[in-house]
DNA sequence: TAGTGGTCTAGACCACTAT
DNA sequence: TAGTGGTCTAGACCACTAG
């Protein structure tokens, strides 16, 4: 693990252990090089790093603060991963519906970058949280950078296997949502009524090396699904 | 304006100028040094802000290239502002239906961290897009930070006064979601029926220096609403 | 193994905040 | 004006990718 990284999860530690709130000041710069035996640069990528993950935010001229959002229970939207190790705290179950290889429609096929006769894995499923649906979830995965699944796997989490069976680098991710009215099929499977709401979230998963590897179709359960969303302004 | 942002801003208008694509490469670090004649820690410090935004990914061993997404019409839920500047390409409108200063609700006074007494600006609007209502906007400001608004302000953007006319500067925000049902009052003002699906969105705006100053809530038309992220793996 | 991006350092100087 | 975070440099060395 690389220093940044590790000063990082060190504050972000002691923060947690500490149950430090929103506005609470860390030690300054020059406190913090002593206290970890680093450059500037190094402890100022760390806390970068915090404040990208909504850890910390910095003030010039006055110092660095804990930042803490209020509200418990809701789902970060950006955690580029599946839910098991987002939500720890929550119980989060999946029951596999279909797994197959097939080959792409033109969209899926567009969307992961290969052509019309390459191989990808299906992947319906069901998914809970805390006994009740969460969503309905219809992932294609590129075959020849997934070279195997199975439903074990597929009950479990898909992203761990992912990283840690296949060794792969989970890079950026492109989510494209919008609200709308359940179908009938939808309703089923989420014990919900058609014509209730959802939420729809496309999302293209990409390796760090730029390959688009998943391309997934999600409708969440509106009575089940709170998001949460961290800003920076990192946009002028 | 600094060097790295300089320099961030002309590798995005290149991007631009040449209509670069998803995965095309741009020059090696070496070059760009050379280019702009700075150290490679600025060089790295200005993609890493265009890797932020998602204009571009960085592969070690290998290459700086393109991020582009393919699906036009989307609004970035991340662009941690109003929409007037996010979404330059339509027309966006406002009707401002209240504005006045009245005295916080508990919630709001919590959320923006005042007490009962203080005044705060309340706005209603509704906000349309190419004609069509987008969504039905509550804002709250902390009348002792943002200390003079009205309708004209009002029926434009908010965010630009707060920058430009009030010289204040935009930090991170909270963002938290749901879908529901449109109530009477809701679906009216947007010109749909009660019970048809909705976005709800109450995001708490601070500054750069950590004050809360807008706790806003906003009802999305879900038929003219359709949203973008994108994802970095900044998240382990 | 050559090429390319990433980490880390030590230090100078700058810009903003608080008092 | 003292204190604090931000920018920028020059250069050494490391880690990953691709031919």
């Amino acid at each position: 693990m690389l220093k940044y990284q590790q000063i990082a999860a060190e504050i972000e530690k002691y923060i947690e252990d500490n149950a430090l709130q929103q506005g609470d000041k860390l030690p300054v710069l020059e406190t913090l090089m002593a206290q970890f035996e680093v450059s500037k640069s190094t402890i100022t990528k760390s806390l970068d790093l915090l404040e990208k993950k909504g850890v910390v935010f910095q003030v010039r001229g006055s110092g660095i603060f804990v930042r803490r959002h209020k509200r418990k229970g809701y789902i970060s939207l950006l955690s580029n991963q599946g839910f098991k190790e987002n939500l720890e705290d929550f119980n989060i179950t999946s029951e596999v519906i279909e797994l197959e290889v097939r080959k792409p429609t033109k969209e899926v096929a567009l969307a992961l970058n290969i052509e019309l006769n390459e191989d990808v894995y299906y992947i319906k499923r069901v998914r809970y949280i805390n006994g009740q649906t969460l969503c309905l979830e219809e992932s294609f995965y590129n075959k020849s950078i997934i070279t195997y699944l199975n439903k074990e796997i597929a009950s479990e989490s898909i992203f761990y296997y992912i990283r840690e069976g296949l060794g792969l680098k989970v890079g950026f991710s492109d989510m494209y949502l919008h609200v709308d009215k359940l179908n009938e099929e939808e309703a089923k499977y989420l014990g919900l009524k058609k014509g209730e709401p959802k939420l729809y979230v496309e999302t293209l998963f990409h390796l760090t090396n730029g390959q688009p590897f998943d391309f997934s179709k999600v409708t969440y359960n509106y009575e089940q699904s709170q998001f949460f969303i961290q800003t920076n302004s990192q946009f002028l």
